[in-house]
RNA sequence: GGACGCGUAGCUCAGCUGGAUAGAGCAACUGCCUUCUAAGCAGUAGGUCAGAGGUUCGAAUCCUCUCGCGUUCACCA
């Protein structure tokens, strides 16, 4: 393409320049399959260079391309769009490389080997994992593991907020679960504590490890002890939830550790040299009364000079470092340990943070990291159409495990990802169930079991099928389907790029959607995969099949679900 | 009041970073099972892409303003 308009160019002897076109110019499949396979806007950019219509200019380039390998025919439509339609073999052809490369014909080389880093979940260490860290996770392990396929080197991260008033809150919410296997009584947890069962757990673990031995009128000396069984057992009941959704992270980080290290003089001493600390005193946030406003003198990041609303507190009035204080130290432990690109799945109700963190990964990388924050919005958990009640404060919330329990771990993760991340999410427990179309997760399942019926009536081994005469798919069904499939490989280097995993599930459904549609061709227009008496038609059009059945398993093992071989 | 997000068919949502006549699924009508799984498919109907300007060959998409909805806004984590 690039050599058609460099001789387009000279033998016309006109004088635009061939990078500032580049630019501007897409060739990529239209809209519509009408106009061709290949479709491309370089007359219209050209038109004010060269101050010709775009039509004249479309014609007279035409010929620079029907002149290629390939090409059936160029012609000129609409506006000044050419289009390509290209010979039928390239088709068929591209069914050919697809059987015989079944592992890489899709193998895109966008991440290079570059390290990325994804934080996801950090759920707080107070309790089990519960619907609403669901997208989260299945949004942020889908992202890992689309980025792992196009070539990135992922980190899979948690930060752990062990620290702080909650932790405390947790510690003595714990010991009064000890107090009841110590005594074998059971005691009411006061307001403002943790009241969920989930703590009898930790209450057991310490009477056993310790016995009678913690004396609860020594808190300050007990503390550290029922710390960190209190963590070690909720975080155990993490990892296992998210174990059962598939997850593994790679790495657990502490706000613990970040603040008992160096990294916090360190930031310090960073953001002193590029003088971005100062001791002030804020403003009001504007529609806020100001006569509620307390003024204090505080140690303050101008991130406003890296486009947040206001500058940001380092450090409490107390002295005590803030928690945005501990998180920009905790992100320039990661970065320092990424040696890349940040990305951070936040809860919608996080939003208003990005702009402070963003400005923190900025000034303290001096531009060269870039950090995305994606925000996932809430999921409502319906039951045929009802919203579920649920009552945090006395502790019985719907947990991911119960989730997982009722629908599967498939199930989850597939229609978590069934709309953009930013945009809610209805999950309801009698739909996603339902054997029907409405319900994605069984169409697309349902579309990969037929693949294999059609094996199975074949008698022909899926992985043994070599496909020996591909210009037997000519029918135009079967071409349609050949070019959806052909258009894989772009939709997932779009959704890596955008960090969108959700298009890998319209692609899914929508490739699904064509496939129901070419096997009901069976009835109407007689075109059966299986042909009785035409070994070779079977052949080709089995390939075919196997070629979609790849292609949903690529799909759905980037989602990390597995296929159904037969409902 | 500020920031961010959203507003697309009666309902639920896509829309390939600016392309051609804006697409699916539900719901509504009409058809298709002696057939490789009808757990499915085909067809009809349904739109001022919230509104108004601007940018250009071209806007649902980018910019500005207005309206409506949501989230959020100090030393919590």
């Amino acid at each position: 393409m690039i050599r058609a308009v460099e001789n387009f160019k000279s033998d016309f002897k006109y004088s635009f320049k061939v990078e500032d076109i580049l630019k501007k110019l897409t060739l990529e499949p239209p809209k519509n399959p009408i106009n061709g396979d290949m479709s491309t806007n370089l007359a219209m950019i050209l038109s004010k260079d060269l101050n010709l219509s775009p039509k004249i200019i479309a014609n007279n380039f035409m010929i620079y391309i029907s002149n290629l390998p390939d090409i059936e025919n160029v012609d000129v439509a609409g506006p000044g769009f050419i289009n390509i339609k290209f010979k039928q073999h390239v088709w068929s052809d591209f069914i050919c490389n697809l059987i015989n490369n079944t592992e890489n014909w899709d193998e895109l080389k966008i991440g290079k080997g570059k390290k990325i880093n994804i934080e996801y979940i950090s759920a707080n260490p107070t309790g089990p994992l519960h619907a609403g860290h669901a997208r989260g996770a299945v949004f942020g392990d889908a992202l890992a593991s689309l980025l792992t396929t196009v070539g990135y080197s992922v980190i899979r991260e948690y930060y752990i907020n062990d620290a702080g008033n909650q932790i405390e809150k947790l510690v003595e919410s714990s010991l009064l679960r000890y107090n009841e296997q110590v005594t074998n009584k059971s005691i009411d947890i006061p307001d403002g504590l943790y009241p969920g069962e989930y703590l009898k757990e930790v209450g057991k673990t310490l009477f056993e490890k310790y016995g009678d031995e913690l004396q609860l009128d020594h808190k300050e000396k007990v503390f550290e002890k029922v710390r960190s069984v209190s963590l070690e057992v909720i975080m155990g009941m993490i990892k296992n939830d998210l174990l059962k959704l598939g997850i593994e992270m790679d790495v657990f980080t502490s706000e613990k550790e970040i603040i008992s290290g160096h990294l916090l003089v360190d930031i310090l001493k960073i953001l002193e040299s590029k003088n971005l600390i100062f001791s002030g005193v804020l403003d009001p946030p504007k529609g806020t009364d100001p006569k509620n406003w307390k003024k204090r003198e505080q140690l303050l990041f101008k991130s406003s000079l890296y486009g947040d609303d206001s500058d940001r507190a380092l450090k409490k009035s107390d002295g005590e470092w803030t928690y945005f204080a501990t998180d920009m130290a905790y992100h320039l432990d990661k970065m320092n340990r990424t040696k890349g690109d940040l990305i951070n799945v936040l809860g919608a109700d996080h939003i208003g943070y990005i702009p402070r963190i963003s400005a923190a990964v900025n000034a303290l990388s001096n531009g060269s990291i870039s950090i995305d924050t994606k925000v996932c919005a809430l999921v409502n958990l319906l039951e045929d159409g009802k919203p579920i009640k649920m009552s945090k404060r006395a502790g019985n919330f719907v947990t991911l495990s119960d989730i997982i329990k009722a629908v599967g771990k498939d199930v989850v993760r597939f229609i978590m990802l069934t709309r953009r991340n930013d945009q809610p999410l209805d999950f309801d427990f009698k739909k996603v169930m339902e054997k029907s179309k409405e319900n994605p997760v069984f169409y697309v399942q349902y579309a990969h079991a037929r693949c294999n019926s059609i094996f199975r009536s074949s008698k022909v081994k899926e992985e043994e099928l070599i496909l020996e005469n591909p210009k037997l798919l000519e029918d135009n069904y079967e071409i349609e389907l050949i070019k959806f499939i052909a258009l894989w490989p772009r939709t997932l280097e779009l959704a890596a790029k955008n960090h969108e995993p959700h298009r890998i599930c319209y692609y899914l459904i929508e490739l699904s959607s064509i496939f129901h549609s070419l096997w009901n061709k069976g009835k109407d227009n007689n075109i059966k995969f299986i042909v009785e008496d035409n070994l070779e038609l079977t052949n080709a059009r089995l390939s075919l099949v196997k070629a979609v059945a790849i292609t949903i398993r690529k799909g759905l093992s980037i989602l990390k679900i597995e296929p159904i071989f037969e409902m």
